[in-house]
DNA sequence: TATAGCAGCGCAAACGTTTTCGTGTTGAAA
DNA sequence: TTTCAACACGAAAACGTTTGCGCTGCTATA
């Protein structure tokens, strides 16, 4: 139950003075060989380390990035985390995790609670309240502070920051382009209401995609899915709008989805109802995870690259931190970058 | 670009001393009615808020939990995760990740970088590597200098600590019972090779079901998959083994998977040979994610419960952190724990 | 021999807190 | 008028580092 050892014991024991034993670690030649050699021999016998709070709080940097997300039970999320995390240790940084479960006030909990010197900067992703209530005075705040944010995926443009973003609307386009080609005549949309940023654009994509076709989009061939739904406890209802779609909508032959668990759900209905996947219907998912790779028939996805994005999250914060330390005079450019992570049409079972 | 405002600073504009402000903001009496507000004011004005690095470097405690995982982008994990986020949160604490990708070397770095005050204690799951190479040392270490660890899931019986762990064993009985209750015979089992703990526990748990009820163990319907086709990329090798296994064993009628991803294969390679679920055959699958939800038909699964076992965790650790401090004196008991979260058969579609 | 130069080391400040222990002022009691 | 407590505040140490600068001896040069 021996204590971590600090520079003021091994300066106790090798009767020098504390500067001493840091220089000697540090290999500062002001140091004798001799004492440095006998510094470090003891250090290394106790396995010395340097205490990271001290540092932190000398340097006032802590070489930590904090990630603030809605959840963390999701795929796409969990793929950022990774990709961020990886850029990160490369770099030499930690990253300390917060949740804001999609609630306002969590995620202002929370950046005030790791805004408060423990981290350096922010990489985040908006929940779906604060969205909602378009309140994001704890984004400027911080921001005020003098602490970087990147945002990612769910972002707003008034924020001065970096972002780094997908292009659901080209996505989007891609996928109902590849139905269109593969010979859809019908093709419906199982999107989310339109406050939902992400749905809203997914869906624009799938209307620019029709009409660059000269396809009529039919307003009952978007099924505009009432969010709650997306929780997992509500999935019947879920299946009962997406039977009625396609009992109502026999010539249905694709299927746009903007999530996996849409995109499953359909194809859930699709087999009760006795329609084969991809004979009679070709469905396409946006966002590729777990779902779509082993559902039966696999899905053609959208993938968002999820760890790509976390990577350059990473990357946009850490060079901001870095920089910002050599000359902090590049304040009045505010060369804010936002960055367009391609999509990938990943085609497996469901499509043609 | 104002920097965070410190005690300093109000010290200087209200021309008082900085234990003043201190006090007058933590109201202490010692400190005039008048002054007390005064400071207040100020501070609320400009939003002071203390610097959680001091604080850490005076108190030697960070209010953080270091976590440590092999891999993030897992649904088991990542809900033990948010169970520790949770509690902790609740409990006035962060959490800090670092993933060790299963690798020895990453999981030992991670530690040190951690260790050396960032954190006041670990929660971790051992990574593959580590297991195999059955080398501790790390944890040892960290142990002995002060620092408590709480291990969960994977955990090794020698290291002295608090540990979460679920019940394989009696959860794969439970798995196999079901099976036979429901009418199986013949009940293949699909798990991994031995050195892995849990898969030698489900396997264990497998056999003892069967031989409670008389049934005699075949070796031909024993498929230990080896752990490396688990990764995604040898997925065909996966399904071809178990395609094997079916069609070399016709009398097949119940399959436990010690995994989900072993149980949605082995239905798309029973939907394949026309295998019907759940008359022909039924399955179920350790670990409740969210394919064995979503999956066509649904899958009965063992549930884990990894919520609750980050929880447990979390309220494990801080319980000691926090006992740790007001008396030094319990550590000759050494009381360590070793809860089990009892796991859950969650009944779908692939069972009868 | 006197002095400059240099090697080798220690002092002290700084990062931002909290907290213990003074210290000076006031008012009232003796 | 003296004494003493209560009150309000400040000084300083401590947490563990790093680093600029000053100080001490010694050696080498003039």
């Amino acid at each position: 139950m021996k204590r971590k050892i600090t520079l003021k014991q091994i300066a106790r024991e090798l009767d020098v003075s504390i500067s001493t034993v840091s220089k000697a670690l540090r290999n500062s030649n002001e140091i004798s060989e001799d004492t440095r050699q006998k510094v470090q021999a003891f250090a290394k016998l106790y396995n010395y380390r340097p205490n990271n709070i001290a540092l932190s709080l000398k340097n006032r940097k802590t070489k930590t990035i904090g990630i603030l997300i809605p959840e963390i039970v999701h795929h796409f999320f969990s793929l950022v985390i990774m990709g961020i995390e990886q850029v990160a240790n490369q770099r030499g940084y930690n990253v300390i995790i917060g949740l804001s479960n999609e609630s306002f006030d969590k995620e202002v909990i929370n950046m005030q609670m790791l805004a408060n010197g423990s981290i350096d900067g922010f990489i985040l992703s908006i929940s779906k309240e604060t969205l909602q209530q378009q309140d994001y005075h704890h984004f400027n705040e911080t921001i005020n502070q003098g602490m970087p944010i990147v945002m990612f995926d769910r972002v707003v443009n008034e924020i001065r920051c970096d972002k780094v973003i997908v292009d659901d609307l080209k996505g989007s386009k891609k996928a109902v382009e590849k139905l269109i080609s593969a010979g859809c005549k019908h093709i419906a949309i199982i999107t989310t209401k339109d406050y939902v940023s992400v749905g809203r654009l997914r869906t624009q994509g799938y209307l620019e995609a029709l009409d660059e076709h000269k396809i009529n989009p039919k307003s009952s061939l978007i099924l505009k899915v009432d969010d709650k739904l997306l929780s997992e406890d509500h999935l019947d209802a879920l299946e009962d709008e997406i039977e009625q779609l396609f009992t109502s909508n026999k010539r249905i032959d694709g299927v746009f989805a903007v999530n996996e668990l849409y995109a499953v759900t359909a194809m859930k209905v699709a087999f009760k109802l006795g329609i084969k996947i991809p004979d009679d219907l070709q469905i396409i998912s946006f966002s590729d995870g777990v779902l779509s790779k082993h559902a039966t028939p696999s899905l053609t996805t959208v993938s968002q690259h999820g760890q790509k994005i976390g990577e350059k999250a990473a990357d946009l914060l850490i060079d901001r931190l870095e920089s910002d330390n050599e000359d902090e005079n590049d304040f009045d450019e505010e060369n804010y970058e936002t960055v367009v992570i391609e999509t990938e049409l990943i085609e497996r079972e469901s499509t043609k």
